[in-house]
DNA sequence: ATAGCTGCAAAGGTTTTGCAGATGA
DNA sequence: TCATCTGCAAAACCTTTGCAGCTAT
């Protein structure tokens, strides 16, 4: 899988998600959804915005939150908020499934993957009778120095 | 351990850290811990302060959150960060440890506990390094109907 | 043609900050 | 005494909202 062929299968993705639902294929659309493809790791929507902007493309925060919020819904994107007020994204697809260590002391944030957490997590839902859509498991210290 | 023992606990634990960290034990700060100590389940800042203000007992809201960080450090009281923009905080001793199903629908928060998350969270601490302080999980999803 | 989308700016709601006065140690 | 804490209000901050104009369908 190299990065057009994974570019276009997202694309492909939030199309039919936008056909589906009954939303406009914008051209704003299309340019958050290139522009949080592009990213590695986790950013906020601020620092969208200020890219989109220094590449002169022009876009409102409002159609930021506003798109976001449908990748969001058709799993494109996850939401996490590491204990600060302000929201962090990460893109889903073409990216491992992953949780996070987080440095209390420098707000670094590291990623681990343990398989076991899905089994934990599709029994918990079983036994409350819950559909599950997603997770973040946040485990939060320090980096020893030693 | 009936709810008194518990009350001096936990205002025994709050005295030993504000001792050790060189902090002033003020009233103000008794009376937060007390209130949410008497509370079950998860509330956030501005209702500690309406509750207190309903009791007659003034607090502003500039030291409710410099003392629920007190409580943070010290580990006696934990945050919630359900996808809101408002922090949810929940006491953490004399309450079993536990984490959280999220329905996204009706924002009720369902609890529920595996001791085998522990082990992968010190096993993943152990692979980085990590000195643990605190986790939180959350699945996010749906009850169903049925 | 028109319902839905965008950009802008203002409003909203939570948290932080500055400062004068109060107080625990 | 005096550094720290509190209360108040303003500021800061992220996010949402209202609305006029634009546009995908």
């Amino acid at each position: 899988m190299n990065s057009d062929n994974s570019k276009q299968n997202v694309r492909g993705i939030f199309t039919e998600y936008l056909e589906q639902k009954g939303h406009r294929k914008t051209p704003e659309r299309f340019a958050i959804l290139d522009e949080v493809y592009c990213r590695d790791g986790h950013f906020d929507i601020e620092s969208l915005y200020i890219s989109m902007k220094n590449k002169n493309y022009r876009v409102s925060r409002a159609t930021l939150y506003n798109t976001i919020d449908l990748l969001l819904d058709c799993k494109l994107v996850v939401k996490h908020q590491f204990g600060k007020n302000i929201a962090q994204f990460e893109k889903a697809i073409a990216n491992n499934h992953h949780d996070h260590l987080i440095d209390t002391q420098n707000g670094k944030v590291l990623e681990f993957y343990d398989p076991r957490i899905r089994e934990i997590i599709e029994e918990a839902c079983e036994r409350h009778n819950f559909k599950f859509s997603h997770h973040t498991l946040y485990i939060y210290g320090q980096t020893k120095d030693n």
